[in-house]
DNA sequence: AAATGATATTAGAATATGCGAATATGGCTA
DNA sequence: TAGCCATATTCGCATATTCTAATATCATTT
């Protein structure tokens, strides 16, 4: 139940992991576009963002809807998409724990582990 | 605050957009472990380990109390960390849209876009 | 102090990713 | 059909990632 499922998760993590894609799903999130549209409010090329389009659709977070010559884009997993960057946003605080930290935690919830 | 946000956000999403890195997350969502318990249940070398181990580190993932020559690991963000597990999880279904389709959503929504 | 156990670091090779420049494709309009 | 607009693809290079093997560090035990 691991194996396989880490690997398509970390191919989908992969595919948000790059700052244009992130900005190009945070813009889908505001509605659809095309791909005029997403080069006029990100700085990178035509191409580039072609090319991350590219990406993002075989993770299979995008989608789009041809039109002509354009091509509507859209988020094809828009909660999945909506729930990582509200995540992200979050900012959840990191915590610092002592080994003591630790020990008390380890007594309270009975687990028992790294005892050798 | 989207352009530094989306580079710190790629940073995260980097770190755990890596199979093994995914498993070392998941095993720690079930409690602290040392690197020789990690390496007892994954598939990768003792190297490898520490090496992924300082990546999650690096993105303020996981963070470590010693105990004598022993590190215990543990999840420094824990709720991010499980939310977005959750989440791979849950597996959203793909949606296909018509052009149609986004007419009558642009209606109803009433947002204007992608006219020129 | 030497040996041992736990973990980290380094080096180097293989592979993957990201990007710009140039070119290709496909639809539309004159 | 010629030309134009929107988008995609290919190529080549620079950079980054990942892994293994070897070695280093540091604490504990003898």
């Amino acid at each position: 139940m691991d194996f396989k499922s880490a690997n398509e998760w970390a191919e989908l993590l992969k595919a948000l992991a790059h700052p244009t894609r992130l900005q190009i799903v945070m813009e889908l999130l505001k509605g659809t576009k095309c791909v005029n549209d997403i080069q006029e409010i990100l700085p990178a090329s035509q191409a580039n963002i072609s090319q991350h389009l590219t990406v993002l659709r075989h993770a299979g977070l995008v989608n789009f809807a041809q039109d002509g010559s354009q091509r509507f884009y859209y988020l094809s997993r828009p909660k999945l998409a909506s729930a990582v960057i509200d995540l992200l946003a979050e900012g959840e605080p990191v915590s610092h724990k002592s080994k003591d930290d630790l020990d008390r935690e380890k007594q309270s919830s009975g687990g028992a582990c790294c005892v050798r």
